[in-house]
DNA sequence: TCACCTCCTTGATCGTGATCATGGCTGCAT
DNA sequence: ATGCAGCCATGATCACGATCAAGGAGGTGA
């Protein structure tokens, strides 16, 4: 009986393209990675596996009540934050394994929406399951004070970036951090793609799109980068890296 | 025996002005603000009040070892991040009942140092044992949640500031949400001292000093604030919050 | 009382990156 | 093929705020 009920569920979720916590390529890297195997059961059992949104889809919007955070699976997303008409922020983008959505909690409404980049897949975890469930789990917990923790001190990296950093040393530091964040999930931290506009990424570093265009131009003719539209070759990681920490 | 110990301790910490959470005028706005009486004494317990710092000391260092946050219960602080030789970013300012040292638990070690900008007293809570209590008592684990939560929307804010707020905006916004800190811990929101220089807050806007000092001497002029040296006379907080908010 | 130091103000000039304007490229629908 | 739309590149000009320079205000110690 049991048996049955448990066999439903498996198969409800191979039809919908999902697997387990403990298969995913991911588990390394996100929420559970402090866990025992028969820990990560019992969190795997409050996640929700959600349809794969589409390019341009909003996974929530800006106002939207609080109830979830999100952990990326696949593809990548943007979060906005808009004030007054028509002034929006790219304030972070999201790969796969990162939790989306941890700035709600205070509120209980999402200070900003979080639209796909490309089709994403995430997986959905209910926010007063897991607060419970880190209650008993506390590595669990732990993991969740360092998610937030390490969200903050990314943050002042970006405050730095944004305050004392020239357009070429935001580009050169948005390229070498993209390189490190692929690398530690298993891909080519030489080539990749990029799933943002130019716009975007103009947007967040707080540069204009025609400075961005402009300098990527540079960066190429220096033998840095070799860009196509989207394509991204790092030629020379070592001169990015020091590009981006260089005093003024 | 038992009431003999209690004394003790009493007295010692009536020797160094120290009182408890249960007395304590902030407990509205602090960590325990959720806890009932006896929760609260539980929380009470792991706390270590400290030796007020002098203007100028350091609560800790960059890179430190992190072992405890701390809740501000009198004076300011700033939080500065040094990165290369001589590149200081002031990337916080800290108030009473506002919680220090919560982006180093990731990595176990404070990613800036934090200074007393006058003399400033501070609660010291070990965070093993902080996380500890947060097992048992779901209303601390939530408030410290919440904290953190409003950390990261308070970063996004700075980060649009940052990126996309002119040099009148940013002071404009600096001075609406001091004034709103203020009253929030019941001071008058009007008037006001700053325990900042006019170049810890030009690093921490982004801004020469220069600027800071032609900005506010406009304001002057426009009516807006009254300025003298450091103590700040809010004429037209209305007109402020516009300003702030403006686009551009 | 004076010298000294830190903090702040004000003026003049300069430079980075925004803005405006245009045109090219790519993908897509018909 | 053709037209259209979104995205990107590049050139010309401009403005905001940085930087350089100098001097004033206020506090502190001899």
């Amino acid at each position: 009986m049991a048996v049955h009920a448990a066999n439903a569920v498996d198969k409800r979720r191979s039809l919908l393209h999902e697997t387990r916590c403990q298969n995913c390529s991911l588990s390394s890297l996100c929420l559970p990675l402090a866990l025992e195997v028969e820990d990560m059961e019992q969190f795997d059992a409050i996640i929700r596996r959600r349809a794969p949104l589409k390019k341009g889809e909003s996974l929530f919007r800006q106002g939207n009540a609080f109830n979830s955070v999100y952990a990326v699976r696949s593809g990548s997303l943007k979060q906005i934050t808009t004030e007054g008409s028509g002034d929006d922020q790219v304030t972070n983008f999201y790969l796969p394994s990162e939790l989306v959505g941890l700035d709600g909690i205070d509120e209980q409404a999402y200070p900003g929406s979080v639209i796909a980049l490309e089709t994403t897949t995430v997986c959905e975890i209910p926010f007063d399951r897991l607060d419970s469930l880190s209650e008993i789990l506390p590595e669990l917990r732990g993991q969740l004070y360092r998610s937030m923790s390490k969200e903050l001190r990314d943050d002042r990296r970006m405050m730095r970036l944004l305050s004392r950093k020239t357009a070429d040393q935001r580009l050169a530091s948005f390229f070498s951090s993209l390189s490190d964040r692929f690398r530690r999930r298993g891909y080519s931290p030489h080539s990749f793609r990029l799933s943002m506009s130019r716009a975007d990424i103009g947007n967040y570093l707080g540069l204009a799109v025609e400075t961005v265009s402009r300098i990527l131009g540079r960066f190429q003719q220096q033998g840095l980068v070799e860009v196509s539209g989207r394509e991204v070759n790092i030629l020379n990681l070592e001169a990015l890296v020091t590009q981006a920490q260089e005093e003024h």
